[in-house]
DNA sequence: AGCACGCCGACT
DNA sequence: GTCGGCGTGCTC
């Protein structure tokens, strides 16, 4: 009787084995129903058939049914799930749980057939590319389709070529005959795609030129340059050649512009699009056609990584640097570095986009791991914003707003244009506070403040969500005079009303835009040129062009410019650079005004001269100095409880076992308490291990993990390991 | 993670 | 006399 080996979605570092008297070597990569423990049941995925099990024969059970509706997902992808389980230090089952789409197990498709891809064009001028069919059967759809449209010259046999190589491909779209996609029935004549800049084409003929397979492209371009069309250009490349485009963005739900563009850019292309907003059946339906190889083009946020694509030929990973392609939970694992890693797996190349790439991935650079193509210039507006400091050291504050703002702004609603207040804090202030006592709005459950939200009347925590009504006298002394302190969005809102009562002024942020259809509408009212001044946190600074908006002035951004966290200033050059990116495209010149105690700051110079090399040398001369990465590998252990003290005691005691078979290259630093020590209830301290080496860091913690799971700890402690932690 | 088994306090 | 607390141990 055969026995399959099942990976099951329980938090053991372990596979089970089944009996399934039918299975096959076939069933390999099936979803499978399993019986577990007590009369449960469990789906999980067949990853081999083992010839023989040291499990006891009576403890074996057997399988109750192998789903054979769907394609088994290829070794490829089990050898991703398998990295992703071995690099992040998770049980394989989990990690394979939490690559599958929950409810793939209830989807049904149609297989995948894959006879030999063929591209087929037409007369010049007329195209059309027919994927996965048999020659013959190329030429009766084109036929059919000649039949429909008049303007289609009279088809003969030998006017339909086959092109193997990229090279006849890239040819073919030089000369404009545009081949348009592979997968169904569409049939679609040339149409107009934009003009390249000089840069572009460079690009795309570097990307082009070079040997097929796996290429790391670090395509640094500053906001406005047309990174999108290079990307979009090179899908089509893709698509050509019948190969599916795996393309990564750091959120979808932000971006219906992009969604948009690809699918009018390939109107006949099938495009899935994944991320965790989706309902389960919609999203394990994505999943499925891009397993049988129907799907052409996958867009989706970081769990798109792990979408299985037979016909794989390129990835694009989107602003490469966005923190989002972390996952902060759970498995924390990186979707860009898996990228990467599934680029080279599948011998495909793969391209890491941004205005401020990732100190990381510009290493990467420096190091000739990447090769780098350049965009410096805007391929939509005349010029780059101008970047000046306002030195608020040397001028009274109103609400926060300098005088040389207020002008600014003033200047721009005369003229008719939009401006952007950008500060990251939302809420009307972070604090409310008694004078008299001393009292703050502090969380009962985090230590963080709770903020207050005027608009709704809230004292809303940030971090836990606790939520009460915003109290009318000091709760301690009764004093009735509490004051907010400090300034969130809906202040500056309130006091750009008051200064401006003539401007329609606008604010977007998590709490205006709660919605899609909220940030839709928002979104729409600033592009209809209905609001005249928009306060925004950093999601105003994800890709929207603006076209009347001509001012970005940039409140509080000291506050990060000395922050603990070694990373806070490169996330803060990428935010103000992006943000920034907001003022004059079109046809009018930008300005981007940062108040700042700290006008002559390098970070703030680079940025005024648009200087990210600079910026990245400084930082990486900096990082080097300090030992941080990219020069050292990271490993955190984290522990939470409901008392700090047990948190710290299972740091010590993992640090004892980590002494014993801890290697000289491994540096071991002292559990410390968490920055947000309190966390909805729950006390947090961390462990951080450091190398030089990645695979030094990896076997250790291989071998530390080992021994750590075999600790007893308190029913209420609770830990996990972040390889590549964000934050330290 | 679930879920059962298993021994000690206040209740119909 | 039982319902139920969560400690411990197992899951092919």
């Amino acid at each position: 009787m055969p026995i399959v080996r099942v990976a099951l979605p329980v938090p053991l570092p372990r596979l089970f084995d089944y009996l399934a008297k039918d299975a096959t070597p076939t069933d390999i990569g099936r979803c499978v129903r399993v019986p577990f423990g007590h009369g449960e049941k469990k789906s999980g995925l067949i990853l081999s058939l083992p010839a023989s099990t040291s499990i006891a024969p009576a403890q074996l059970k057997s399988v109750i049914h192998i789903q054979r509706d769907i394609p088994a997902l290829p070794s490829d992808w089990i050898e991703l799930a398998e990295f992703t389980a071995r690099y992040y230090h998770a049980p394989l089952g989990e990690t394979i749980a939490l690559a599958l789409p929950p409810g793939l197990r209830r989807t049904k498709t149609v297989s995948g057939n894959d006879p030999d891809p063929l591209i087929v064009l037409t007369e010049a001028g007329r195209a059309a590319l027919i994927g996965h069919r048999r020659k013959s059967q190329a030429l009766a759809l084109v036929r059919a389709l000649a039949a429909r449209d008049e303007t289609l010259p009279p088809l003969r046999r030998d006017a339909i070529r086959q092109f193997t190589t990229r090279a006849a491909i890239s040819s073919a779209f030089a000369r404009g005959w545009l081949a348009i996609h592979a997968g169904n029935n569409e049939y679609l004549p040339t149409s107009a795609l934009p003009e390249l800049t000089a840069e572009q084409a460079e690009a795309l003929a570097a990307c082009r030129a070079a040997p097929a397979g796996f290429t790391p492209w670090l395509l640094a371009g500053v906001t406005g340059s047309g990174k999108t069309e290079v990307y979009l250009r090179l899908a089509a490349d893709a698509l050509a050649m019948s190969r599916q485009v795996l393309m990564l963005v750091p959120e979808i739900a932000l971006t219906p512009q992009l969604e948009e563009r690809v699918k009018t850019r390939f109107p006949a292309a099938c495009i899935v699009s994944l991320h965790s907003a989706l309902a389960e059946g919609a999203r394990a339906n994505g999943f499925a056609q891009a397993l049988s190889g129907n799907a052409d083009i996958v867009l989706g946020t970081r769990l798109a990584v792990f979408t299985p694509m037979p016909r794989l030929g390129l990835i694009l990973i989107d602003e490469e640097h966005d923190t989002s392609y972390k996952q902060q939970e759970g498995i924390r694992y990186s979707a860009r570095d898996l990228a990467v890693w599934r680029a080279r797996q599948r011998d495909v190349p793969i391209l890491l986009g941004s205005a401020t790439p990732s100190l990381e991935s510009w290493r990467h650079v420096q190091r000739e791991h990447y090769r780098l193509l350049r965009l410096s210039t805007r391929a939509v507006a005349a010029a780059l914003p101008i970047v000046r400091t306002l030195d608020t050291r040397r001028c009274r504050l109103d609400e926060g707003f300098s005088p040389l703002l207020q002008q600014a702004i003033a200047k721009r609603l005369e003229r008719g244009e939009q401006s952007l207040v950008f500060l990251n804090r939302r809420g009307y202030a972070p604090v409310l506070s008694c004078p008299a006592c001393g009292w703050v709005s502090q969380c009962p459950h985090c230590t963080a403040n709770r903020v207050v939200h005027l608009a709704d009347q809230r004292l809303r925590c940030h971090h836990c969500g606790a939520d009460a009504l915003i109290p009318r006298a000091c709760p301690v002394c009764g004093n009735q005079d509490i004051r907010p302190f400090g300034r969130g969005t809906q202040r500056i809102e309130v006091r750009l009303a008051a200064l401006f009562p003539a401007a329609r002024v606008l604010r977007i942020d998590r709490d205006a835009a709660r919605t899609r259809a909220q940030w839709k509408n928002l979104l729409a009212i600033i592009t209809a040129g209905e609001a005249d001044i928009l306060v925004g946190t950093q999601m105003m600074a994800k890709g929207h062009d603006f076209p009347r908006l001509t001012l970005v002035g940039v409140l509080g951004a000291d506050a990060s410019l000395h922050a603990a966290d070694f990373r806070a200033p490169e996330h803060l050059f990428q935010q103000l650079m992006q943000v920034g990116g907001r003022a004059g495209r079109a046809t009018l010149p930008g300005e981007v005004l940062i108040q700042t105690e700290y006008p002559e700051h390098p970070l703030y110079c680079c940025l005024a001269r648009h200087d990210f090399d600079a910026f990245a040398k400084m930082e990486l001369d900096n990082r080097r100095a300090a030992g941080f990465p990219p020069f050292a590998h990271q490993a955190m252990l984290k522990a939470n409880a409901p008392k700090l003290s047990a948190a710290v005691d299972f740091l010590c005691r993992a640090r004892e076992i980590a002494t014993a078979i801890i290697s000289p290259e491994i540096r071991l630093f002292d559990p410390v308490p968490m920055r947000l020590v309190r966390l909805a209830q729950r006390e947090r301290a961390q462990l951080l291990i450091e190398a030089d080496r990645r695979s030094v860091l990896q076997d250790f913690l291989a071998r530390w993990l080992e021994q750590l799971r075999t600790v007893k700890p308190s029913r209420e402690l609770r830990w996990q390991v972040d390889v590549d932690p964000l934050e330290v």
